[in-house]
DNA sequence: ACCATAACGGGACGGTGTTACGGAACCGGA
DNA sequence: TCCGGTTCCGTAACACCGTCCCGTTATGGT
């Protein structure tokens, strides 16, 4: 017997697109409270379930945002320009981390804290996530293989500067914590004083 | 006309201290997602409304649960003995801090990561999270005073501190991230380094 | 042209935080 | 002892949320 072959997806690109700008504009306007199916429905004039036949739920349209956001980062990682001198990179990629994450903060917190409930990324989005700091392993393996870093695992070294990275840009951009404490003074010196400590004496 | 004096209010400490107790089991249990009113309620034998009652919103519900986390992180980091070492003393302060952490994850979550979305500390609970911090000032500020570590102001280095600590513990605490990544190993070598790198030289 | 199936809109369901209302318990004063 | 004002909390409603069922439309291979 015949089987008739299943008509293709034809996705309508346009309005996926429009959906994700929409939400990401949400996103970025009044944080992750605010964005609900209805309001962005309403936003790209559809309905909500347009988000269900696109995306398959609310953390599934989070997930394409999340992949997206995490495709910035990596552009904007992976276009550092490299010295040489281990610290000084160290230092250039820490920068680069924390102007990414200011770039677009409301996306920064889903990306790393869990902004959005329901939400957790898919294997390739995870993938997408840990790719995008391959600079930062990249630039400390090397660190280590000239003799300018401490000789103890890569992942040791980078995860300290991931942690310390992370740690101050979260800080940053938590809205609980006080007005008066000036993180961003802190940053680079912070960074730097993490690489002087890696220095192999 | 004589105006009565109000009735002194009764607040019924039982049922306060019921629903904190069973609100922190919730939080625990399931996480901040799971922590509605209803089955708070329903937890703790009454309305929703009793929470309006003693606590005036959810949000201020977990400002009291917030405030007590910080009660019991106050209570640890100011448990850690002093040795006179400056680095060593901060290695001992960011290993209190993460054990802090890890054994009331979701409770750090909330009080560090948003995890409650409509919820912000009011001003009493904000100035008893910055005081539970006053043990790495100090210690810092000792380091600084004997020259053990470098003249920078107080603010910049325990600042630094803070992010390496915070910044690992809440990657650790992170469930979306792979859990092929382990990042307790990584955390003591990078407090450590870290103030290797603040020693004055 | 047919028609299975994808895409989408309307509306319903069960959940959420919040609030208006009403009864019960309480307590100072008569 | 009772009264009246006050506070507490339970019921029920409101508006909103994510999700899903169902009916309709649009599409494209046969």
């Amino acid at each position: 017997m015949v089987i008739d072959m299943p008509r293709p997806r034809t996705h309508d690109e346009a309005l996926r697109v429009r959906l994700l700008d929409r939400a990401s504009e949400l996103l970025a306007a009044e944080g992750a409270k605010a964005l609900s199916l209805r309001r962005l429905a309403a936003a790209a004039e559809t309905s909500t379930t347009a988000v269900y036949s696109l995306f398959g739920s609310k953390p599934d349209l989070v997930n394409a945002l999340y992949s997206e956001g995490f495709r910035h980062f990596d552009r904007r990682l992976r276009s550092v320009s490299r010295t040489g001198d281990a610290v000084e990179d160290v230092v250039r990629l820490g920068l680069a981390y924390r102007d990414s994450a200011l770039a677009d903060r409301r996306l920064y917190s889903v990306m790393f804290s869990n902004a959005v409930p329901g939400f957790e990324p898919n294997d390739e989005a995870s993938k997408l996530a840990m790719d995008a700091l391959r600079p930062l392993w990249d630039v400390v393996s090397d660190g280590i293989a000239t003799k300018a870093l401490a000789d103890v695992p890569v992942e040791v070294i980078a995860m300290s500067f991931w942690g310390c990275a992370h740690g101050l840009v979260s800080l940053e951009l938590n809205e609980t914590l006080p007005r008066e404490i000036n993180f961003c003074r802190a940053y680079e010196p912070a960074i730097r004083a993490n690489a002087n400590g890696w220095r192999r004496s």
